[in-house]
DNA sequence: ATCAATTGCGTTATGCTATAACGTGTGGCA
DNA sequence: TGCCACACGTTATAGCATAACGCAATTGAT
């Protein structure tokens, strides 16, 4: 699942959601790219498809959004879970990764006889920078 | 935010969800109550906002659906995070509220400066019924 | 080189999810 | 009585996502 090399669309959408500051949806980002040839909504969503297999981009289930990975270390698509503390007032996301979450909500599931494929861990709030303003 | 008295349409909108044995969407459950004189998605909508409001439906972000809520002790509005385990094959949904996984996020929220206002966890897979069969 | 399979691409159309804006009616209360 | 808050009904619109079709480019054998 690694990119082998991004397709000229795959590497527009990227490049688009790498220079944002904040989540982008999918028509956001099909606006910023009608300059270079974009003109339906298919042609960013097929790219995003790839973009998250590839595990460079993330969905954010509760904006119905897409931010570029800005983990430290480079993950997978199948790395472990992610939590996401998204700010909303200057849309900031920032990515957290760790394995106490991640073993405690594999014992819950376990207790339960859950067998978990995704978890989506999104917080919601604002920032340091925007709390101290 | 104590649910007074709920109105006729918090009611069945609620009825409905509480029937169902997977979340619903808002225009499923639209499509349900025709009978009982809903015509407009807003009807559903506004209905929801309120039951979500006293806590007593739960809205999942990863679905864009709704459940009624079915947590063994009565939980507000703001009464601590709760977590989703829900079946992509019969759809059951159970809440898991578990103190470690909110200390834990409270945690990692303070050290980054977060203020956190609101949190999802859903975790997407198959039930015990499901496995087994 | 040639063929077949895969993958990406572009286009049109459609479906699903959610809210804006306006006006009406009802009940509580000063 | 007059006011206010709130629920309600309706129409219209905005925002998010995918189905279905056919063509073009790429790959990787033979
Ligand atoms: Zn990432
Ligand atoms: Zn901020
Ligand atoms: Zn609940
Ligand atoms: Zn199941």
């Amino acid at each position: 699942m690694e990119p082998r090399k991004l397709t000229r669309n795959q590497a527009l959408v990227l490049e688009t959601l790498t220079q944002a500051e904040a989540p982008l949806s999918a028509y956001t980002i099909l606006d910023k790219l009608r300059d270079h040839g974009f003109r339906a909504p298919l042609q960013v969503y097929r790219a995003l498809e790839k973009l998250t297999e590839f595990g460079i981009v993330h969905r954010l289930e509760s904006l119905n959004a897409f931010v570029a990975c800005t983990h430290p270390h480079d993950h997978g698509p199948e790395k472990g879970v992610i939590a996401f503390a998204i700010c909303e007032d200057c849309g900031q996301v920032s990515e957290i990764s760790d394995p106490e979450i991640e073993d405690r909500l594999a014992l819950l599931a376990t207790r339960r006889r859950f067998t978990t494929e995704k978890t989506t861990i999104e917080m919601r709030g604002h920032c340091g920078n925007c709390t101290a303003a």
